[in-house]
DNA sequence: ACATTAAGTGATT
DNA sequence: AATCACTTAATGT
């Protein structure tokens, strides 16, 4: 755990800063798929990513679903930050995409930290400047793009998150992530398979060409 | 062998 | 791009 820490964050947090993480941090290991953060929980902690990958998604009431961006390693949460702030119920859920390691800072701590650490103020606001990006990249795909190029898009993220060409989802849970019905994401990955740019597989697809 | 879940497809809106 | 209705294929028990 320690390692993880120092391989991933030890060139961007000042010596005494690492040390006051390992010493608050709480350690957690969750599995890929389970729920990190539920709309509508209080947040009183943010996750610093150490290995692996979270997908974080903006649910509706009728839990309708839609990714917004993913975390990786070195990253954390804007909408946590901002939760954090004020008493704000989450208005996003988040899901490990893979198996995840996380170090869980207080929110006391964090909001400490950012008076007492430059460095520490500097990797929070580079974060919610990146998520920011990813968040208007989502919009724009949403709002620009058909449904074609968000799928194709959708799966080379996938990959990257991932490490993997091979990617383990099924036509309906693409469908979730990205809001729309089984039945057209079959069509459209059955487009991109003629264009050999993927291959299908029952609950697995492999990216070519990447 | 049978039930369940994933994926493919034509037709319609 | 969404929905319906139906088929086919893969997998689990």
């Amino acid at each position: 755990m320690v390692e993880l820490l120092y391989q991933n964050y030890e060139f961007l947090f000042q010596k005494e800063l690492l040390e006051e993480i390992k010493q608050v941090g709480v350690y957690k290991k969750i599995q890929a798929n389970s729920t990190i953060i539920d709309v509508d929980s209080y947040i009183t902690s943010m996750p610093l990513v150490l290995n692996g990958a979270i997908k974080i998604l903006r649910e509706d009431n009728d839990g309708d679903e839609l990714v917004l961006y993913y975390l990786e390693v070195g990253d954390t949460c804007a909408m946590t930050l901002s939760c954090c702030m004020g008493q704000v119920k989450s208005q996003i859920r988040a899901v490990a995409e893979t198996d995840v390691e996380l170090l869980m800072i207080p929110k006391k701590k964090m909001t400490e930290w950012l008076s007492k650490y430059l460095s520490w103020q500097e990797f929070v606001l580079q974060s919610y400047h990146s998520r920011m990006e990813e968040f208007i990249k989502a919009v724009d795909s949403i709002a620009f793009l058909k449904m074609d190029e968000r799928l194709y898009k959708y799966l080379q993220n996938k990959v990257l998150v991932n490490h993997s060409e091979v990617i383990q989802v099924t036509h309906q849970q693409i469908a979730n992530d990205l809001h729309t019905s089984r039945v057209v994401i079959s069509r459209l990955l059955k487009g991109l398979e003629k264009e050999s740019k993927i291959e299908l597989h029952r609950s697995h697809i492999t990216v070519l060409n990447i």
